[in-house]
DNA sequence: CACTGATGTCATTGA
DNA sequence: CTTCAATGACATCAG
């Protein structure tokens, strides 16, 4: 008993408080078996209790507080066991456990011994559909089309509480499901985009590659035009016999084509 | 024991 | 307005 319960137990105690394990409720309401240790592995949710998983066992998250009414609600119920599955439908058909302050028996309390791990029989939701005895599988509750899935759940007399855990099994399931294809998506960019950096990578080097090359042809002409030009100005000679300073003249081409002598620092008019 | 990847869950958001 | 899928964030577990 380790969830000190030194408040009294009431209904507002337990709107207010997790309910311990649910499979501690189970005991409750299976018929007389075994007696049980505290640490069954059935009993526990299958993780560690810390706060999340504390609040993860039957008043799972937002629930916990949006909805923990309805947990707490019952209604004895007689099922249809003519309707139910076969693995379900037997006289022994426990109605689901109380949700009464009985249920505050802890099945160990917070230090509970960490003997069921992921992985073990039935998913969490799977073993709280079975502590609340819900009268059909979970797959089924998470995989039903909407119509079909109403249609269960109008087949079955469920209380307020059951029918709570029933659409959050749903939910849970769909989205489990979601987040798996969300993150199969993730992979799948972050793949694409290794791809397109590796492909971007070898665009860059490519062009780096040219850049180089249009560099050293550029150098080449300025070498060419450099030598160009001296010969052109060793044969210039001006009405005096004398030679040009090519760092005072240059030569420029007019539109038509034709070569023109000009002093730096003017420009060749546009011919007609 | 710390780290990391896988998985489940919850809250939120946009369609 | 309601429902639901997608997704970020967090917790837990296993290797």
């Amino acid at each position: 008993m380790a969830i000190p319960v030194s408040k009294p137990l009431s209904l507002s105690g337990l709107l207010s408080e997790p309910l311990p394990d649910p499979l501690a409720l189970l005991d409750i309401g299976l018929p007389a078996g075994p007696p049980k240790p505290q640490e069954d592995p059935e009993s526990d949710s299958g993780l560690s209790l810390n706060y999340s998983d504390a609040e993860s066992l039957e008043l799972e998250g937002t629930e916990a507080g949006r909805r923990r009414g309805e947990y707490v609600e019952m209604y004895p119920v007689e099922y249809p066991y003519s309707l139910m599955p076969n693995s379900l439908a037997h006289p022994n058909y426990a109605l689901p456990p109380a949700e009464t302050p009985l249920a505050l028996e802890p099945s160990a309390g917070p230090v509970r011994a960490k003997s069921t791990a992921r992985g073990e029989a039935g998913s969490r939701d799977e073993r709280r559909a079975l502590a609340m005895k819900i009268p059909f599988p979970t797959d089924k509750i998470v995989n039903l089309p909407v119509d079909d899935f109403n249609e269960l759940l109008a087949r079955y007399p469920l209380t307020e509480s059951q029918l709570a855990l029933v659409r959050d099994i749903r939910r849970r399931g769909k989205n489990k499901v979601a987040a798996q294809n969300c993150r199969k998506r993730k992979l799948e960019t972050i793949v694409q985009l290794e791809r397109e950096l590796e492909r971007l990578g070898s665009e860059r080097d490519r062009l780096l590659r040219a850049r180089g090359e249009a560099d050293r042809t550029l150098e080449v002409m300025r070498q060419q035009l450099t030598e160009l030009y001296r010969d052109i100005f060793q044969h210039l000679r001006d009405e005096a016999g004398n030679s040009y300073s090519p760092e005072e003249y240059a030569l420029q081409q007019a539109a038509d084509g034709a070569i023109f002598l000009v002093p730096r620092g003017t420009k060749v008019e546009a011919a007609d």
